[in-house]
DNA sequence: AACATAAGGATCGTTCAACGATCTGACAAT
DNA sequence: ATTGTCAGATCGTTGAACGATCCTTATGTT
């Protein structure tokens, strides 16, 4: 083989995450995590093997593999010769999520080197998804770019198991959203705030970018303990 | 129901985890966890669902929610359609893994309040019993203590999905213990360092201790990133 | 000899049907 | 009102089955 054969063969290695082909379990519980996050499975509510097994056309048995799925991700939780059932958050849990959302993403800003031209491009990119589903009005959506940006500024850390993390906290978080009656005045103003962030972490200036998300962790963190209680 | 009777009941709630009866799933994991951190399992070995499920005498669909447990504790790694495999750590997952014990550990630490009397005696029972299996020439056992004693660390912190991420780090992190060909010229050392920090906690020095956690951290760090080059 | 192709076996992915175990709710007995 | 009992629903687990995929080996081609 030339070196230019062998070159080419190297780079691609880093596209065999995209080969990745998916199981009929895990496609199933990416149904139900979107279905869950949109509201139309409520906290508390079971889900049963049978029925959405039957719904989803698929064996009890590969059912059974995507709850357990969700519930490694903490979207559901599995009580024994029970079933599962998607999780309710209480005002504690809201609490415990956002502390580990400012030691993860100011770590992460702090620590965190360069930007690599990767992470940089998905930080623009967060931001601007957000802003074009805000100029159409689909503020579920901007809550999603808004996430899609706080896992790119941990993605600053370089840790793959950082970002496992922060992929947990978020799908967690999803949950407290559905408690907010009106996401636009939700969601909306973190939009600037998120772009704001991000031209600190372009100027470079760590402490600044730091400074502004604890702000808006703690802002959202009071919001969201409010309507869990 | 008489008052004291209400209150008898109430408490009794706080037992409700206690009474957590577990799947045969978890039973194998659990047998599965212990073989592998004892090295019964080389990093790299497939598992095989046929011969494993016949040793232990359960169907492949259990063997498999099993494997599942153990996918997402990070000590298997599945390929879709070629099966599972214990994990096999290199000198990035080190680096990596360190990087989060330094974060959660010294965070718990510094965050975490006055302990409470739970996780004091915690602390204290995981020194004794490292001490207890020194003594006793069980270099096993005696990481396995220190490793509960650093799991206490981060209980101060009273976080409950912090507990579990450093549940996850230290199970990975068994993985690469195995590497070490001489167990007690590894753990031994950790024990007297183990017994400091909790001097420090005990005195309230939370600046002292987390100083003493970090070199802690460092060098371990840099006995298991040679091993694993 | 190097490469491409084909065949075969081994193992996984998924489904299905079945039975015992457990939970829940309702009804009867005290 | 409390307790005991029972039936229905659902879960936990099994075993068998079949197609899909991977790995190895054998065969053929250049």
């Amino acid at each position: 083989m030339t070196d230019g054969g062998v070159r080419a063969a190297e780079r691609l290695q880093e596209d065999r995450v995209l080969l990745g082909r998916t199981s009929t379990a895990e496609r199933v519980a990416a149904i139900l995590r979107q279905r869950i996050t949109e509201g139309l499975f409520e906290p508390g509510t079971r889900l049963s093997e049978e029925s959405i097994g039957a719904a989803l056309g698929v064996s009890r048995n590969t059912l059974r593999e995507a709850f357990r799925l969700l519930s490694h991700e903490g979207l559901l939780v599995h009580e024994l010769n029970r079933g599962v059932f998607v999780r309710r958050l209480t005002a504690d849990d809201v609490v415990d999520l956002y502390r580990l959302r400012r030691l993860i993403e100011c770590a992460a800003i702090r620590e965190g080197g360069r930007p690599s031209g990767e992470t940089l491009a998905a930080l623009r990119g967060a931001v601007n998804d957000a802003e074009r589903a805000a100029a159409e009005r689909r503020w579920e959506d901007v809550g999603t770019a808004n996430m899609l940006f706080h896992q790119a500024i941990v993605e600053l850390a370089g840790s793959s198991r950082l970002d496992e993390m922060m992929r947990q906290v978020l799908a967690e978080l999803r949950l407290s959203f559905l408690a907010m009656k009106n996401p636009r005045a939700f969601h909306e103003p973190y939009l600037w705030r998120n772009r704001d962030i991000l031209k600190l972490v372009e100027a470079g200036d760590t402490p600044g970018a730091e400074r502004l998300l604890a702000d808006y962790l703690s802002d959202a963190e009071r919001q969201l303990v409010q309507a869990h209680s």
